[in-house]
DNA sequence: TAATTATACATAGCTTGGCTATGCAAATTC
DNA sequence: GAATTTGCATAGCCAAGCTATGTATAATTA
């Protein structure tokens, strides 16, 4: 039924908004989730224009500006001129950028581990089956955004 | 197998962190994030002081002190004083702070709705069923914390 | 009991992520 | 060729996060 949906919706969002600051304080708090959620978007999408990335990652151009231009300082990210159009550039995650993000989730994933360690094969089959279905949704949000569609 | 569960730990992170731009993009970007999960901790835990509350959101005690003076300018939660602790308060989410977070909730939830409306009953309740998870661990991570320990 | 140490919260000051408004140059359209 | 649209950058603001430090109360201990 439709309540219950919008309950589990809610419950989503409210869960993940403290599980997300877990994973801040676990890990050494060296880069911000920003950063690592831009790399992990130019990893699964490809490389993709500067507005492009920002509409994906549901953040503002300028502040998708930032984010790349801290990126590029790092290293973590190439800046590609798009042959036929001066204004654009693609945008493009660097091997190393790539290498930064799995280091960072070895680092977190060791730190969340102990609490999750008794998770039984099914629990564990249950959080990779909703991280999959969020995952669609996702992509799905990303393709209604760009037919114009609001969600 | 354990490396599996850190696969999955990853990508739920991951994908937590996308999910929560989604969901601060379709509301009316009004509020923070931080703002509903101080709220949420309140309501779900009952009333603790601001130390606590801020070691539960796992934030610095001086963020958690700036996210109740706002809070307590909307309304939202009550500062009691701590009989028998004249430095310490007890932090209670007022009646209209639950208000709040329930029409931020429903707003959310409706705008996310459409995205989401084809999902089976199954798949419902394998969501349902990884927030009860994470929602486990987060508790039992935070006791652990209490004990000394790290994560 | 008086002095010391520890605790609870507040303040100061910084960085980053988020936003809107605006600017500028290149593409596109008329 | 002029006007409009588009893609990104800049400016300037606020909130959330941090560390370092201050202040008052508790707790401890000499």
């Amino acid at each position: 039924m439709t309540t219950e949906l919008r309950t589990v919706l809610g419950d989503l969002v409210s869960v993940n908004n403290r599980l997300t600051r877990l994973a801040a304080s676990v890990s050494g708090n060296a880069e911000s989730p920003a950063i690592w959620r831009t790399i992990a978007v130019l990893r699964d999408l490809g490389p993709m224009r500067l507005g492009e990335l920002a509409r994906v990652s549901r953040v503002s151009q300028p502040t998708m500006t930032k984010l790349v231009h801290t990126l590029d300082e790092r290293g973590w990210i190439r800046r590609i001129a798009d042959a036929g159009d001066a204004r654009a550039w693609l945008i493009s995650a660097d091997p190393s950028g790539g290498a930064a993000l799995l280091a960072w989730r070895d680092e977190i994933t060791a730190a969340l581990e102990p609490t999750f360690a008794d998770l039984t094969d099914d629990e564990i089959a249950t959080l990779a089956a909703s991280v999959e279905i969020v995952r669609t949704r996702l992509e799905r949000a990303r393709t209604a955004m760009q037919t114009g569609d609001v969600a």
